[in-house]
RNA sequence: GUCCCCAUCGUCCAGAGGCCUAGGACGUGGCCCUUUCAAGGCCAAAACGCGGGUUCGAAUCCCGCUGGGGACGCCA
């Protein structure tokens, strides 16, 4: 099997767009197949070199590699199709030799004029055939007076197009709604139409998975590969992903780009098995009538062993960024610490927590990690949930009313004494001297539970909430540590902590 | 307007004539756990668009309607 997905560099990478591109890696990688990267760069106005590298970079990100592409080489290229315009020259040349193939002199405002004609009476809006008759003299004699024609394809009218499509069955055309396409436009650039076939075919693509969008220019591109001489590959066309009104994902819905989901904190492995979700399931999912086993989340090997496309919905889809949240959860709890310390890095830098941590300061965030990695949707929201570590003071604590009230009570300021005086002589805390210490504290108050953990949470990371002081308070005191070299902003230890509140609270 | 595609809980899916009192997941609500916020566990509410057929029997097949989406570019 050999499948590729072939983007235009006029933009970011889409949601859909990258679904339609996982979909096809998934059946190639699962296939033991061939994946490819084909620029449509045809449109010189709107492509671009720097769309095109953030695709590729979009699609790094993803994961989705590629045998074949612009960067890789491959037997079967060049892979922009800018580099084949030759090409798509002489195939053109050859279309027209036969026949199969006129020049159109049609200007676009006469175009214009005729498609509101027929939709105003009720015709089907397609072209109306105008230059269809021209004589190859006539066409000749009006080129060498200077006209510039586009080149159109000559569909043929006594058949209907039928084709087999992998996800929907058969879909069928009447042949005379088919309007002859443009395949070369007047400046000479191939029309998208043309350029895939040629394209298509010369790469020897078997499969075609690409968006609903595509459904009806493909009977004009199987009679184009019938009068090339080629092989249609299968096609399978995909339903669209749409905004939770069920209107085209737009950027009025959010985020919309593969971009911005990175930036905002979604890590790669989750958004690309919430987008195989969109329009997949595995084929035991729900369990059925036995229920229960949960395997919607699964690592993307497997997603590639299991994906087929008669497994694939014909319903368009709306993108729920709750489920991917839900995806990026699950993730975010089993993937290395110190990949999630690396990745968190820019968040800080954002949040205004400037760092720039050396190999020490990576393994401290690695280990303050934990405390977040497993209550964040996103990595974005990180610099907040350690927020802790950096930013304490036991006077703006104290300066929340809640926390004044909490404090009058005698029980919670004995806790806080105690937590001090325990603290001064104490050596820094693991999770287990930390233990010992509320312990402590506890025997010394009588308080417990609630009324015993909550003036310590208060005191030792001056919030009412917050991560489990399990967690919390070892990562203070190991960021307490650390040398200036870390590159990792100064933390107080819960030492100082404790003193300082003490303090603060007699005032 | 013409052509094409689609139609199960709010959302994503399962369901390929009797296994359906329609199953799972996200989300939502409740309860439990608990050292706070989360997380986690358990429970619950929640759907076959409508109308005709076919059949002993239809969410499943057929037709129509309605609704949604797409295409009709010298964009891709």
């Amino acid at each position: 099997m050999r499948l590729r997905f072939a983007p235009s560099p006029t933009g970011q990478l889409h949601v859909g767009n990258a679904r339609t591109a996982l979909f096809n890696w998934l059946l190639a990688r699962g296939s033991g197949g061939t994946f490819i990267l084909r620029i449509e760069d045809t449109d010189v106005e709107r492509s671009s070199r720097e769309s095109e590298a953030a695709i590729i970079r979009d699609l790094r990100w993803l994961g989705l590699d590629w045998d074949e592409g612009p960067d890789a080489s491959g037997a079967h290229g060049p892979y922009r199709q800018s580099e084949r315009l030759h090409l798509y020259q002489s195939y053109a040349k050859e279309l027209l030799g036969a026949e199969h193939a006129y020049y159109c002199f049609c200007t676009t405002a006469q175009l214009d004029a005729e498609r509101q004609d027929a939709v105003a009476s009720g015709r089907p809006a397609r072209y109306a055939g105008t230059c269809r008759r021209l004589s190859r003299d006539q066409a000749a004699a009006r080129i060498i007076a200077g006209e510039r024609p586009a080149i159109r394809f000559r569909v043929p009218q006594e058949h209907d197009v039928v084709f087999a499509d992998a996800v929907r069955g058969d879909v069928r055309f009447q042949a005379d709604v088919i309007g002859d396409p443009i395949i070369v436009r007047a400046d000479g650039a191939p029309a998208y139409n043309f350029a895939v076939v040629v394209d298509d075919a010369l790469m020897e693509i078997t499969h075609v998975i690409r968006g609903e969008d595509h459904i009806s220019n493909t009977p004009r591109q199987i009679l184009l590969y019938e009068a090339l001489g080629f092989t249609p590959p299968t096609f399978a066309h995909l339903s669209l992903v749409m905004g939770p009104d069920h209107s085209p994902l737009s950027k009025r819905h959010g985020a919309t780009s593969v971009a911005e989901f990175r930036s905002k904190g979604y890590l790669p492995e989750a958004l690309v098995n919430y987008l195989a979700l969109i329009g997949w399931s595995p084929r035991d999912a729900g369990g059925g009538r036995a229920g229960g086993d949960d395997d919607e989340l699964m690592p993307v090997d497997e997603l590639a062993r299991r994906f087929s496309l008669d497994r694939v919905g014909h319903s368009a889809g709306v993108f729920d960024e709750e489920k991917l949240a839900w995806a990026n959860r699950h993730y975010l709890k089993i993937a290395d610490s110190a990949r999630l310390a690396e990745l968190a890095l820019p968040y800080f830098n954002v949040a205004g927590v400037r760092m720039t941590p050396d190999e020490d300061g990576i393994a401290f965030l690695a280990f303050a990690m934990s405390m977040a990695r497993a209550s964040v949707d996103r990595l974005n929201q990180v610099p907040a949930r350690l927020a802790l570590l950096f930013d304490y003071s036991a006077e703006a604590t104290l300066r929340d009313p809640a926390v004044r009230e909490e404090m009058r009570g005698d029980g919670a300021r004995a806790v806080v004494t105690a937590l001090a005086e325990e603290l001064a002589s104490a050596p820094r805390l693991d999770r287990e001297r930390f233990r010992a210490v509320a312990n402590q504290v506890k025997a010394r108050t009588g308080q417990k539970a609630k009324a015993l953990f909550h003036p310590i949470r208060l005191v030792l990371t001056g919030r009412a909430e917050g991560p489990e002081l399990d967690l919390a308070v070892p990562a203070i005191d190991r960021g307490a540590d650390l040398p200036a070299s870390a590159g990792i902003p100064p933390i107080l230890g819960c030492r100082e902590r404790a003193q300082a509140f003490a303090e603060a609270l007699k005032q």
